[in-house]
DNA sequence: TGGCCGATATGCT
DNA sequence: GCATATCGGCCAA
C-alpha cells in the first residue's frame, strides 16, 4: 500500500505504532520496520534532555533527526506531531533487500544481528549525518503494509527517566527486534 | 575549560 | 551477566 506521509503530522504514539510494518528503502537496501519508540515532551525526550539540538522535535514534523550516542553510534528518528514535540526512533528493521551491502557494512555476523538495534540499522543501511533535517519522504522510500502487524507495547530501552511509559512498540514474534522476549 | 552523562554495541567471563 | 570504548551536548564555574 501507499504510505500516507500525513502520519507524521499526527500524534507521536500513533505514528510509532503505524510505522511498524512499513518498508523502508535507502540506496540499494530495504527493510521492514519491526521496532520503534515514541518520544514526545517527556523527561527522556531529547526535546528535554538536549534542549538545543532537540528543539526541532518541537517545531517540525516529517523530518529526519539523527543523533550520536556514546561517541561512536548514530541513530535515526522521524520527527512527528505538528501540535507539539515528537519523534519516533527507528529501533529495528527486518532486512528484505540489499543484504550483501548490509553484510559488507556490518561485517561478518548472523543476519539476525545486522539490523536488530538503532545503531545497527543505521550502519547497515549506510545512513549518515547529512540526512539530518531533511524530509523523510525525500530521503527514504516508504511502503505501507497490506495489513497492520500484531503490535506489542512495552517500556522504552536504555533510558533512566520516564521508564514507566509503555512507548516502545514491536512486531510480535519478529526475530529482528533488539530485545526479543 | 572541565566534568558528567548518555534513546549502544560488542566482547569477554 | 558485566565491563568498556569513545565523544558530542550541555551546563557549571
Amino acid at each position: 500500500m501507499r504510505f500516507d506521509p500525513t502520519l507524521f503530522e499526527g500524534p507521536t504514539l500513533e505514528a510509532a505504532r503505524r510505522l511498524l510494518g512499513v518498508t523502508l528503502t535507502y540506496g540499494g537496501s530495504a527493510g521492514v520496520i519491526v521496532e520503534t519508540e515514541a518520544y514526545a515532551g517527556d523527561p527522556a525526550s531529547h526535546f528535554v534532555t538536549r534542549p538545543k539540538t532537540g528543539a526541532m522535535l518541537g517545531t517540525t514534523h516529517g523530518l529526519v533527526y539523527v543523533y550520536r550516542i556514546y561517541g561512536i553510534h548514530q541513530c535515526v528518528n522521524f520527527t512527528t506531531d505538528s501540535q507539539g514535540p515528537g519523534a519516533v526512533l527507528i529501533r529495528a528493521i527486518e532486512p528484505v533487500a540489499g543484504l550483501d551491502a548490509m553484510r559488507r557494512r556490518r561485517g561478518r555476523m548472523p543476519d539476525t544481528n545486522l539490523t536488530s538495534g538503532p545503531a545497527k540499522l543505521f550502519a547497515a543501511l549506510g545512513l549518515d549525518a547529512s540526512l539530518h533535517g531533511r524530509p523523510v519522504t525525500q530521503c527514504f522510500g516508504l511502503r505501507a503494509p497490506e495489513s497492520p502487524p500484531d503490535v506489542v507495547a512495552g517500556p522504552r530501552i536504555g533510558i533512566s527517566k520516564a521508564t514507566d511509559l509503555p512507548w516502545r512498540f514491536h512486531v510480535r514474534g519478529n526475530r529482528y527486534v533488539s530485545r526479543p522476549r
